[in-house]
DNA sequence: TTGAAAGCGCTAACAG
DNA sequence: CTGTTAGCGCTTTCAA
């Protein structure tokens, strides 16, 4: 008999946090009735108007499923993980806006953490987004030896890499199209008439770091430039101050370019630390090319000339295969290039010097 | 007996995620008496060397508690919700960070959420942050007349303002110390031989936009200095395009300053495109102080003085003071204002005119 | 000091 | 189509 839930029914009219009992209670109806009502994917199982009756005390009570009670059940989170070196290294912002637009939509939340480029602070890190059950990870900070996500890989843990790749582990991957990058700055520099142009890498360790050099050497070789080993120096992080320390060495070392191909826009920040302490006139006396095309770069002495990269597209490509990833975890991994562009701006002019 | 358990102890020595049962099993005791051992707070109610058993065999099967599970007893999510403007605007990343440096030792993490300025969207991910049953708010997005804010707080959700403030709701704040910052701005300036200094104000709408404003009114009085009303003007957003609309109002209006004091970074790099526009030298013919010191302004030409924010510190204090607020609700809304400091860079220099 | 029992809010068989 | 039942993993009375 339902009268004494009616009556419960009319006492309650305001519960401070209705649970799916006040809302089945006040629609007259089980408590897994209101459950099938309320979630889409299983309404077509409910008469429709037993359903609207749900819906619409649902409504009344201002009902808020908790989804914590579903994660215990279903054991889903509906929370991925997203590994990060820095926040404050302007080009991850995009990427988390991207990977949130995409996300959120879905009913995901990322939880941010930062390993400073710290191994045992990533594994500690990683440990507790998982101990916090996170269906997933989005890892930027891979390294081409990179044990911990080999280790992930094999738990089955789902996963994808941006920006970077690593070696010996055959996860999904969304990347800039760093070597068709590259190519667009030597050809620009060739195009304007440099011949000795140098390369101030990033990391060995990176793959980001290998594949721009390679991509760089093979370019120089299109072109029918100068492959002198000596005008490609790798810079020990991705920083101003390894990038000054490594063109500083290059000047030293007599290779005298023309021009600079930095690894991304930080090392090109340090050259021009290094050009003023040198009294190095750039672009009169030397061009240069960063990579990324961070914020205000067009606000430099002189605005920076840069590969554009889409970084809030990074972060939905990735946020999406992700997404993909549940749905079929067995599905072979797939990569994706993004397709880049150069942007020229005050950095980069023809060479004034013979 | 425990002879089954003992039996089934030996069976079970690798299972893939060990639950507290399992624990409890291999320690031969009840789940209830290992969830009181794994609990540092109620560990002395337990037996130490039963306590160290159940540590041991925790320890040996790699057990992780379920903090979804404990959520949903405990009624707390360990989650609080982040609400900025916008995650790619530099002023953020680092308060970020200094709300997870402290959030993420006391076993919290923040699930950050973009409202780009928009009312409407604010509220509704507001309202999802708490449908995740995020246990208290940091709020970046403050107005001054914001009636969610208002109404949440009459809901009595915990919450901390960053950056900015609201009118007639008695929330704890953290905020740098606008009006000592513009303060140490006009000082420069003045000292320097600057008699017209101008200020592009920030939005209205907001306090720091106001508290700045009128801080540099009070500034002008202390130096003596013209308190002309056409010296200040308001821009509409605390963006570039917004900045450099208002200083083309300002200079088109003949208000003819030496100086200017931008609301913030990005007001006085939209001065730096009307310069460019103009053919304004500065600091020769304009000097321009900045507030906030986001990264890189020692890049551009010129290097922009501005006022230095310890933007991690406001991050570090509002985390602290929102987990002081679990702790004891019932204390009183207290604020906090933090000391800024002057970075001289380029951008300024005496007036060259009379 | 420990165990038994209950239940947080929800979903998923299963039965009717 | 709807109700019953059980249980996700944990904490917390209450008894013993």
């Amino acid at each position: 008999m339902s009268r004494p839930i009616r009556k419960r029914r009319t006492i309650i009219t305001a519960v401070p946090n209705p649970t799916l009992r006040d809302v089945a209670e006040a629609a007259g109806v089980h408590a897994a009735t209101a459950s099938r009502a309320l979630n889409p994917e299983t309404r077509r199982l409910v008469n429709a108007e037993t359903a609207r009756r749900v819906l619409k005390a649902a409504e009344s009570l201002g009902y808020q499923p908790n989804p914590i009670a579903r994660s215990l059940k279903t054991a889903k989170s509906r929370t991925i993980g997203l590994v990060i070196p820095d926040l404050t290294n302007p080009l991850f912002p995009p990427i988390v806006r991207g990977i949130e637009d995409v996300l959120g939509p879905a009913g995901y939340s990322a939880l941010i953490v930062n390993t400073d480029h710290d191994p045992a602070r990533e594994e500690a890190l990683v440990a507790s987004l998982r101990s916090r059950q996170v269906e997933g990870l989005i890892i930027a900070t891979a390294r081409l030896d990179h044990p911990l996500l080999r280790e992930l890989h094999q738990q089955g843990v789902p996963m994808v890499l941006v920006n970077r790749r690593t070696e010996n582990v055959d996860v999904p991957c969304v990347t800039p199209d760093d070597a068709a990058g590259v190519a667009m700055a030597v050809k620009h520099l060739a195009g304007l008439g440099h011949t000795r142009i140098a390369h101030l890498a990033g990391p060995t360790s990176t793959s980001t770091g290998v594949v721009r050099a390679n991509a760089f050497r093979t370019a120089l070789h299109e072109h029918g430039l100068d492959d002198d080993p000596s005008l490609i120096v790798a810079c020990e992080y991705w920083t101003e101050e390894a990038g000054a320390r490594a063109l500083r060495h290059l000047l030293d070392s007599g290779a005298d370019p023309s021009a600079i191909v930095a690894g991304n826009d930080l090392i090109a920040l340090g050259c021009y630390d290094v050009f003023a302490e040198r009294r190095i006139s750039c672009p009169r006396d030397m061009s240069v090319v960063g990579f990324n095309d961070m914020p205000f770069l067009d606000k430099l002495r002189p605005p920076l000339t840069t590969i554009a990269v889409p970084h809030h597209q990074v972060g939905v490509e990735a946020a999406r295969m992700l997404l993909e990833l549940f749905e079929e975890s067995a599905r072979p991994a797939r990569s994706v290039l993004l397709p880049l562009s150069l942007v020229v701006r005050g950095s980069t002019a023809r060479p004034s010097r013979r």
